[in-house]
DNA sequence: CTAGGATCCAAACGTACGTTTGATTCAAAC
DNA sequence: GTTTGAATCAAACGTACGTTTGGATCCTAG
């Protein structure tokens, strides 16, 4: 289930990946030792070094093996929605087709590699500002795609207007990617199971997003500070 | 400007304090040894377990300092808010009095201090999951008060969309203060100050959250998975 | 059967870390 | 003038880290 080709037999790399991302996303990668990889994968401590060359290789390795299926599913879908003629159908697609494929890895144990995600999102907030080169770079294209696309179905909306939706959006949606729960349930300590709800939870977000970016720009000649 | 009391002295506690900020901010927690901080804070490297007992010391009074004001604001400010008849206004209030402190003192470089901000949205992405319990507790009082506002202030809202929305409210907000600027403008590398358009920003994501809140719960009987 | 490349392995290397120690400085109290 | 306690300081401690090394082992092609 951890392995990305089930054909293939358990080879050293592949279990030092699939240590590497659980204990990754858990103790972030600087607090992840390739002793505690090596140790976790029954590999040896030289392995790393040797199959990918160092420990920064392995977390590029990390990232691209998820990276790369999860935003062709992502034009895949925004391709579909484009098809739609309603308005707001086409948003709502396009909405769903960039959140849908985080959320579903997010929360759905069949098919999904929750703490990929969560290491994703963890990522993306500590390198707050300066986001790792290669990561920025994996997202750049699919990311334009998603902004003409939403510029396109809301033709009337400013450029700032635009950019600014879409930066919250990408907050909402990663920060429910990386928490994983309602903040409210996180603080009476509860642990229900959220991967059965995970189409529920993709609604819930894509309800709340659609709303906002129906809106009206309200903001044509206001000044700030 | 970076010490939080300008009358007395500067110490060299309160110079180990704003040098600690500032580094965690940059480079993580575990990423800033205490050689650093005390070589930036121009103290000695024992100072730090002198005057705070321990590096974890250290980080509960980085972390104490600047958020116990911080959440007296938010109440306060949520008093004011809970006043207004208008239910719109009413709603506008309590959001702007949830999101306003926190973006101010992310944004404004006269009265804020951008760096603590993006260290505490930093802090809480690491944890996901499981955060530091003493940055939960500071919280817990504050989150819960906007709860029950929010709530009184749309009763006809369900719990469970009632929690989803303001987690992603939370999410909207914690990513901006992290990140700082439009993804947009990120991925172009620019470098525009967006200091003096702290109010413009506030008011973009009160907007966009308004949006949202007010919209009319729609999954009373749908079912996930 | 045998060469040779790929893989694995135990051990060690140098570096950086948080913490502790014991002496030293300094200013107020008596 | 002496005492006392807080504050500072250089130095060292033990631990953990990423990486390197060189030999052992395995597997396959010739």
């Amino acid at each position: 289930m951890t392995s990305v080709d089930s054909t293939t037999p358990p080879s050293t790399k592949m279990a030092l990946l699939d240590s590497a991302e659980r204990l990754f996303a858990q103790n972030g990668i600087d607090g992840t030792s390739l002793r505690a990889i090596t140790q976790d994968a029954n590999a040896n401590l030289a392995s790393v070094n040797y199959h990918f060359g160092s420990k920064e290789g392995l977390v590029g390795a990390v990232f691209g093996r998820r990276l790369r299926p999860l935003n062709s599913q992502r034009l895949e879908r925004l391709g579909h929605a484009l098809l739609e003629e309603d308005r707001s159908t086409k948003l709502r697609g396009i909405l769903r087709a960039f959140v849908g494929p985080v959320l579903e890895m997010r929360f759905d144990r069949q098919r999904g590699n929750p703490e990929f995600i969560q290491l994703l999102g963890r990522t993306f907030a500590e390198s707050a500002g300066q986001p790792r080169r290669e990561l920025l770079a994996e997202f750049e294209h699919v990311l334009s795609r998603f902004l003409a696309a939403l510029s396109e179905t809301l033709p009337e909306l400013e450029p700032e207007a635009l950019a600014w939706r879409f930066h919250f959006t990408v907050g909402a949606m990663a920060y429910t990617a990386a928490v994983g729960r309602p903040l409210s349930e996180l603080i009476q300590g509860g642990d229900v199971d959220y991967s059965p709800q995970v189409d529920r939870i993709i609604e819930h977000l894509v309800d709340f997003l659609e709303t906002s970016w129906m809106r009206p720009d309200r903001h044509r000649d206001r000044n700030g500070s």
